[in-house]
DNA sequence: GCCGACAAAATTGTCAACAATTTCGTTCGC
DNA sequence: GCGAACGAAATTGTTGACAATTTTGTCGGC
């Protein structure tokens, strides 16, 4: 086996191609709507276009791309009303992992929690807003690992990699880590006390309030 | 535009490709597990290998086919453990689809879905379990439609093309079609009488009831 | 001055050949 | 007789060129 150590280096193009495209989506730095011309891309990436085809066929069902027969590819955009719609999804989905995780946990997996929970705390505390933003983050994903619910949390990346721009544009405003920051310990506690059905109205409780203010 | 009415006559080689291994997939064609080449998919589907490739691309980010670098495709085999797990998903999202249901949905499309239940009551009378699948089908399809919730219904389009063996082997257990009956036709008043919660939770008992059947 | 047809440019879709990788059968050494 | 290394066959990954389609700019007619 010669290139499994490193990725990146004997990786396929396909592959790099797919990455790289995906990771200059989600950092924002295509414009919403532009055109992604496939020739550009290729030379761009230093790949083909056979792989820059593959990597927008890949992404076009992941819903990050747009693509029209004979007229090319578009970075898909998540008008409100979708970020709502997809929201309503993730409410529903989070809410099944938060309730298996509070099942299917390890103690220790419970104390990480409760550790990332105070860490919260404290950065709301500290003003700020980055740091939680990224606790929030990691809280979501450990909550779904600890789940088990492979398919769920396959669905949920798909779904939350369509909302990053929304995301960050949720995080700067103000006032908002505090209202969340209960919201977030309230799901914690609700895990750890290892109590399903509060854990799953915890979680329905959080993402609708996401919901009310994405509607602004 | 020269080829937009009749569909399969001018269309690209790929679509085509993807629409006709896809149907063959769910047909049952192949065997689970069945290695996919790409050459005798190419011969005998009448396209070039390019638009295979293609379209194994997409068939795996839907998750119906495997592959693995330099080794090939096969149908992706879903494990009993995976299809409770999918079918829990789909739980939480056609419970989310039917609640919307219940307040978007207009008069006439709730007659329909009056009209649906008394035609399934007939089917179990009659003793026709094939009548009865296909209205069991069509039913939860129409509950997603008058949900308008777009994201959703893609979700479960994927999960639900995942499960179709399953579907299969369930549908024709003797005694199944009595249960599964009742717990549809709660759905149906539900949401009929316009109750969102009622309706989830309907929907939520009659799919708990699908994982118990399927774990044995 | 505006509308439709026409032609050229840009872009995507398709194809066949070539390179790289893996798998499987064989052979050599012990 | 058994295991490891080697090599041939099969299969996937990649490349560049060619064909089909759409878009855009231009011209002539009204």
């Amino acid at each position: 086996m010669p290139n499994q150590s490193r990725p990146g280096t004997g990786e396929q193009a396909r592959r790099l191609a797919l990455g790289q495209l995906r990771e200059a989506i989600l950092r924002g730095e295509m414009v919403p709507a532009q055109r992604l011309v496939e020739n550009e891309l290729a030379e761009r990436f230093g790949v083909t276009r056979a792989s820059i085809r593959a990597a927008l066929i890949e992404l076009e069902s992941q819903g990050l791309v747009e693509r029209i027969r004979n007229r090319g590819s578009r970075v898909r955009v998540v008008t409100v009303e979708e970020a709502v719609a997809i929201t309503e999804c993730r409410l529903v989905l989070e809410g099944l992992c938060a309730a298996k995780a509070a099942t299917a946990a390890t103690d220790e997996q419970l104390t990480e929690l409760t550790r990332l929970g105070t860490a919260m705390r404290k950065a709301v505390a500290d003003g700020e807003p980055l740091t939680y933003s990224e606790l929030n983050h990691e809280l979501h994903v450990r909550i779904r690992e600890f789940s088990g619910q492979q398919t769920a949390v396959a669905l949920l990346e798909r779904l939350n990699a369509q909302l990053v721009r929304h995301r960050f544009q949720l995080a700067l405003r103000p006032g908002r880590p505090q209202q969340s920051l209960n919201e977030h310990l309230a799901m914690i506690e609700a895990i750890v006390a290892r109590d399903p059905q509060a854990a799953e109205a915890a979680v329905r409780a959080h993402l609708t309030s996401v919901i009310e203010a994405l509607r602004d």
